[in-house]
DNA sequence: AAATATTTTTAGAATCAGCTAAATTTTATA
DNA sequence: TATAAAATTTAGCTGATTCTAAAAATATTT
């Protein structure tokens, strides 16, 4: 019962990611809107992907994935994340560009690719955005971290991921001047609207909405 | 009339290999045995690129590729030929074990990614079987090149490429100590059979048969 | 609890890329 | 040249992945 297609490892990945979002009884409706495609179209995938007994499926009642499933899901993510590391930190992809060409070079079927480019890019622990990169067997070790809005006045910290990946979110970054890794503390927090004024890495001030704060994830020092 | 699947590419590699080997009208039966298909699904394929234009189709009497199907087909093999350069370059593959990944990772789609993988080699002119890499524009500047068997005694060169790029060949290879690069000298023929003997590097007598000298491509100094 | 709304599944069609079997066309041979 | 052999194409099927439209199940509201 191995081997998944393109697509079915797609889907897979979405019922991960979106289980992950500590939900469980993943739906049909979440599904089709995270995919892109119709409700019917994913529908007739799980019965597929329940016949590979990646997941667990009740019809009317969503799915959830089981500990097979999640173990490809998470090699599929690691593909995904080396990829992006060696895009960003070898081909001089801006952190913004490297989504889309991954999504595509995830898919590539060749274990001792993946352990060779593991190699080569010194055994990576964070992808450009910060997301940690599941080792061979599967297992994630990532840093506790917090969304920038949580924090206190006074409160100190280093940027380690973000929420939103998309490349609108990466470009504003970039511009203001916020990047994985940076040292950030909270001079202000305005009540009304829970906007922030913030110190990066000791010499530059930066304000910003909640909105932004909530998908900037820190870890505290 | 743009954007060709996976398989329309590899069927339009094909067409333009089997047409380099000098005759036109590619037959049907030609091409399954190198796409390892039935002719039936040949005949449906050519239908389909023919629509798409980069090929003229005769039913009954093979086909020939257009020059817009000869610029398609040449990217391809740029792409190809580039991800063997940094699979043996940076990831250390031997060159017997490339091909296959090379096979998939030559459908990316990302005109930025080959752009950058360009940068990132150094603009390599050719591939680890010393094949040349088309350019961005498409084109091929080969080497002027003999099989090895065609030689005569005395006569002097360098192995610049092989045409068997099959795992067995080039593990033999790899064995007897021949690569490209490597200077070689005839030291007899026999007639016989055509099998020679030669001088590797000025220092490595090696025996080998017709067959395999045939398949060994070399530059005359 | 009945009626309505929402969600989900089924049924049936399209496209892609392969297949087999049968029909057709071209080529080779007697 | 008529016939046999070989090559090629067509017709129809399969499995994947999508779709739309209709039916069925579940959830919500009055």
């Amino acid at each position: 019962m191995k081997a998944l297609t393109s697509a079915e490892e797609n889907y897979l990945k979405s019922i991960y990611h979106l289980s992950e979002g500590g939900k469980k009884n993943v739906s049909t409706n979440d599904l089709s809107s995270e995919m892109k495609t119709k409700p019917a179209s994913v529908s007739d995938m799980l019965r597929k992907l329940a016949e590979k007994e990646v997941i667990d499926y009740r019809k009317y009642y969503g799915v959830n994935i089981t500990e097979e499933g999640k173990k490809f899901a998470l090699q599929i993510i690691r593909k995904h994340r080396l990829w992006e590391v060696f895009l960003v930190e070898k081909l001089k992809f801006s952190w913004d560009e490297v989504h889309e060409v991954a999504e595509e070079l995830e898919h590539i079927k060749s274990p001792i690719l993946m352990q060779r480019l593991d190699e080569y890019l010194d055994h990576p622990r964070f992808d450009p955005h910060g997301d940690p990169i599941p080792d061979e067997y599967g297992d994630l070790r990532s840093r506790p971290r917090l969304p920038l809005n949580e924090l206190e006045v006074h409160d100190v910290g280093q940027i380690v991921a973000v929420k939103d990946s998309s490349a609108s979110f990466l470009r504003y970054l970039d511009k203001v001047g916020a990047y994985i890794g940076a040292r950030v503390k909270i001079l202000d927090k305005v009540e009304f609207d829970g906007s922030l004024e913030i110190l990066v890495d000791n010499k530059k001030n930066l304000f910003m909405s909640r909105d932004v704060a909530a998908n900037i994830l820190i870890l505290q020092q």
